[in-house]
DNA sequence: GCACAAACTACCAAATTCTGTCAAATTATA
DNA sequence: TATAATTTGACAGAATTTGGTAGTTTGTGC
């Protein structure tokens, strides 16, 4: 095997893994101790990976839009700008469906005054509606898709399916010319409903997300009225996307 | 196992217990105790954990969490002892309903071990499982019961009302002769389809709700199979409950 | 307040892992 | 095909980590 195929298996392990040890990394590869070593040592000065004694771990294991820890602080700045701009855009009384992923999180935190009615499946959202009594939130059923704290599923797309709500406030894994993508096959079709259950729909994507590519298409320009994101984007994809009538608004 | 990976799973733990004991740790990672008081002093000085005698506790508990997660919650111990010992009346995958109520909440927090199947309207015990891979979480759809983190609603009713399962982990407000009581009628609806889902029913109740009564009737003693409870309970009534056939098991 | 048990700290020897080096093997090049 | 360049696996010594132990501290019950 190649030193090269060998570095993007450990990579492609460590991804899945979290963790791994020399030893594991080197029946992996089928190479020495030695050789893993250096792998690890060329891995992390492109700092993908993190070398620890006795073996490797990722770097940033949760950089994912859809992987929700407590203390995820990635881009947190820009993340809850972008949620405030997003929740003004939100009108008094309106029902709002709010998708699963950080960057939705943070526009839900900032609806509370807006007295929504909320329809999500997201946990950490139902979590954060829990104790105040003017915000009605209807959570969709579903199986917990594990760390993520959403619920996926039929049930929750049959959940969206049924219902018509105003504004639709949702996250992705990536955006291009070609659509918004999405790297967890199970929520795409949610997202889907989502959509469809939607009379505006509203994109919250910080500027990591721009011209990057992801698993699965979950739809094309057309579908996406307002986007919102901070003022790192740059200028010619932003101005691509305004050509194609998509209205984009910056949070600072 | 590595020093991280070690570390990174006793933190993921805390989170999810709050609290733990240096033995416990020590199982968890399957390493000597001194390791363990080597991580949680990492742990500390990164400032996530706090060590404390005999074991370490979250710093922070979340703050998006629920009100009554653990600690306000009266007789907590005999709760946890409840919890314990109905927990070891479920079987290895067998697929479980866990009612909403703090009880039965302690009763979740002992299930990881059977891997079951659980099926919930609770938002704590969703959250519970959120990490863990190995248990197959199913939340029923509804609208939040402000404060009560439950959910509740036609499509809570509903919900239950699809499936079929071994057993029904169930909370209530009080208990006689004449059934079992609760004191939210918006739940009752929901509990009933519980019971009617569930191959065998079992109660944990505290001795607080022994002779109580509440505001409606939940169903009559002939619906349930087993109530797990303390050792504090008038054996009088506990005498009549078991002559009319409900297995009782106290916890200690 | 005292005695006792449990838990903690500090330290040590053993085990494991890492670093740097080098000859053998592989690959590229003339 | 012969030669140079690179990569590989192995090894010795250095560094780190681990599990246990002795002595001290902390918490608990009487």
């Amino acid at each position: 095997m190649q030193a090269e195929e060998r570095q993007t298996r450990i990579e492609a392990y460590l991804q899945k893994m979290e963790f791994a040890s020399l030893d594991e990394l080197s029946e992996l590869v089928d190479a020495s101790a030695s050789s893993v070593r250096r792998d690890l040592a060329t891995l992390e000065s492109k700092g993908t990976v993190k070398r620890t004694h006795g073996g490797a771990r990722l770097t940033a294991p949760r950089t994912d839009e859809f992987a929700f820890t407590a203390r995820d602080s990635h881009q947190l700045a820009e993340k809850e700008a972008i949620g405030k701009a997003c929740a003004e855009l939100v009108g008094s009384n309106q029902s709002v469906i709010v998708d699963a992923g950080t960057t939705a999180y943070h526009a839900a935190r900032y609806l509370e005054p807006k007295t929504p009615q909320i329809i999500t499946n997201s946990l950490p959202v139902a979590n954060l509606y829990n104790a105040a009594t003017q915000v009605e939130v209807l959570v969709s059923g579903g199986v917990i898709y594990p760390r993520l704290g959403v619920l996926v599923g039929p049930h929750a797309v049959e959940a969206f399916s049924k219902v018509h709500v105003d504004v639709a406030i949702m996250s992705a894994g990536g955006i291009t010319m070609e659509g918004i993508m999405n790297s967890h096959a199970l929520l795409v079709d949610i997202q889907r409903a989502m959509i469809r259950a939607a009379q505006k729909v509203i994109f919250c994507l910080d500027h990591t997300k721009f011209g990057r590519k992801s698993v699965s298409i979950l739809c094309d320009l057309s579908a996406v009225d307002t986007i919102v994101t901070d003022s790192k984007v740059p200028e010619t994809l932003m101005s691509q996307l305004r050509d194609s009538g998509i209205r984009i608004i910056i949070a600072r």
